[in-house]
DNA sequence: TAGTGGTCTAGACCACTGT
DNA sequence: CAGTGGTCTAGACCACTAA
C-alpha cells in the first residue's frame, strides 16, 4: 500500500509536526518557501499549499516580504457576562458610566471606543427579537467600535425600539455612558437577559474592521434585555475575535 | 487611481455579490472553473485562488468531480446552558439518564452517542481547574462522541477526579447516564457552574473525528461544577461546531 | 539592494461524479 | 464516457521588508 495522501498533506503534516513538538516555537521564522522546495522536493505551489494549510488552521502567519512564522498567542480579553451590566458593578464604578471600559482600564489596559448613533429599521432578527413588526418598526442604533490598546477589539451594535427612547440622552451621539444605566435613567429597568452565541467565519466588512488575520472566526453574542413584564427593551449584538476573547458565564444549579 | 486589487480579489468579489444578492441562491450550482476562466479572461489557478477566498469565508462549498455551490445553511442545534444539567429537569427526565439525549430526542431528532471511559492524567489546563497537581494527579475520563440522526455534532470531554469517584457507577464505562445524576448518587452535589467559551479554528484531528466543512469553527465550552464548599467537583470540555449549534444562556440581572 | 512572500500564467495528469 | 474539481510543475514578474 503506497501512501495516497497528496503530497502537499504531508509537507504540512511534517511541518505541524514539528511545531507540535516544539522544534519550531511560536514567534519563530519557518524556513522560507524556497528552502522548503529544497528540503522537500516540491514546486513552490505545492509549498505554497501546504503552509496555506497551516495558516487555515491558524498555526502559521506570513507576511509578504518578511516571511512565515509560527503563531503566537493573543492576550485574550475575558469577558465575563453574569458580571456585565450588574446594576450593583454599575453603580460602584466611578468613570463616568461605560462598566466595559472600566473593566478594560482595570486590567491595566487602555480601553476607547468609537460611537454613531442612528436612528433607522433594524435588521429582521433584531426586529424579531424586539417584538416589533420588521416592515415598519424604527430603533434607535448605537453602533460602537471598540479598540483596547489602539488595537480593534469588538464590534457592539444596541438597538432599543425608538417609541422607547425618544427624547432621552440615549440619542445624543456624545453619550458614552453604559446603556443599562441610561435605560434605568429613563425608567426602563431589566431584570433578565437572554443571550445566544454563534460563531462562524467572519464577513469580508467584519475582517477588514476588526483587522482580522487569517483563521480567525468570530463569535457574535446578542443579548436581549427585558423588563419585569417580560417586555424586550433593547439587543445587543457584539462580535468578538476569536484569537482575543474569552467568554465567561457563572451558573447556579437549580 | 486605478483599483490595484489583485485579480482575484475581484473575481471573489463579484462572484460574492452574485451570492450576496441572491442571483447565485444557496445549494445552487456556481459556474464551472472552465467557464470562470473564460468570463474573467484569467488562468486556472486565479479563478481557484477565489473561489478558494469564497469557500475561507464559508459562502461556498465544492466536490471533487461535482462542482462548487452555494452552501447551504445547517439546522442548529440549540444549546441552553441555564437549563442543560438542572435538577429539576434530570428528576422529571424519562429516558434513562441522558438529559442531552432527552433534548434532542424532544426535538424529533434522533440522538446517539458512543463513550469511553479511562483513568488517566489530565491536561494541565484541566488539571488547574480541578486544583491537582498537574504532575500526579489521575483522573477518570468519559470521553463522548455525539451524533444527531447519525451524523457527529460534539465531543464532550468530562473529568472527575479519580479520588472523588472511586467505586461509583461513573467508571463502567456503559452507564450513559448524565454525569450530575451520576455523581449526586454518590453525594457529589454541584450547586455552580464556572463556564468559559472560546472559538479558533479546528485541530486536524477535530476536523476528522466531526467531518467539518471548511471554514467550520469550533466553539470549546469548558465547564467546571463546584460543591457546596467551593471545591471542584467535575471538568466537562465539549467542543461544538459552528455550523451546527447556538449557545444560549438566561440571565438574571442583579 | 537582496531576499521574502504575493500574484499570475500555461500547461499536465489524476480522482471522482454523473450519465 | 465526458466533465468536474484536485494535485502538481516550471516558470515569470511584482510588492514589500529589512539590512
Amino acid at each position: 500500500m503506497a501512501e495516497q495522501k497528496p503530497r502537499y498533506y504531508r509537507i504540512a503534516d511534517e511541518i505541524r509536526g514539528r511545531i507540535d513538538r516544539g522544534d519550531l516555537e511560536p514567534g519563530q521564522q519557518l524556513p522560507t518557501e524556497h528552502e522548503l522546495m529544497a528540503q522537500y522536493e516540491a514546486s513552490r505551489n505545492t509549498v505554497r499549499l501546504a503552509l496555506r494549510r497551516l495558516t487555515d488552521e491558524g498555526l502559521v502567519i506570513s507576511g509578504q516580504g518578511r516571511g512565515s512564522y509560527v503563531r503566537r498567542a493573543h492576550v485574550p480579553a475575558v469577558w465575563d457576562w453574569s458580571v456585565l451590566e450588574s446594576r450593583s458593578r454599575h453603580e460602584s464604578n466611578t468613570n463616568g458610566g461605560d462598566q466595559w471600559a472600566s473593566v478594560v482600564a482595570e486590567s491595566g489596559r487602555e480601553p476607547r471606543q468609537e460611537v454613531r448613533v442612528s436612528i433607522r429599521q433594524p435588521p429582521a432578527d433584531v426586529a424579531e427579537r424586539l417584538g416589533l413588526d420588521p416592515e415598519t418598526a424604527m430603533t434607535v442604533v448605537r453602533e460602537r467600535v471598540r479598540f483596547i490598546d489602539q488595537e480593534p477589539y469588538a464590534l457592539a451594535d444596541s438597538y432599543f425600539p425608538e417609541e422607547l427612547v425618544r427624547g432621552t440622552p440615549l440619542m445624543k451621539p456624545e453619550d458614552v455612558s453604559a446603556p443599562g444605566g441610561v435605560l434605568a435613567q429613563s425608567g426602563l429597568i431589566q431584570v433578565r437577559y437572554e443571550d445566544e452565541i454563534t460563531f462562524r467565519m467572519p464577513t469580508r466588512a467584519e475582517s477588514e474592521r476588526l483587522d482580522l488575520p487569517p483563521a480567525t472566526p468570530v463569535a457574535v453574542h446578542t443579548r436581549t434585555g427585558y423588563d419585569k413584564g417580560g417586555k424586550p427593551l433593547r439587543v445587543m449584538v457584539t462580535t468578538l475575535p476569536g484569537d482575543r476573547h474569552v467568554i465567561r458565564y457563572s451558573v447556579l444549579a437549580d
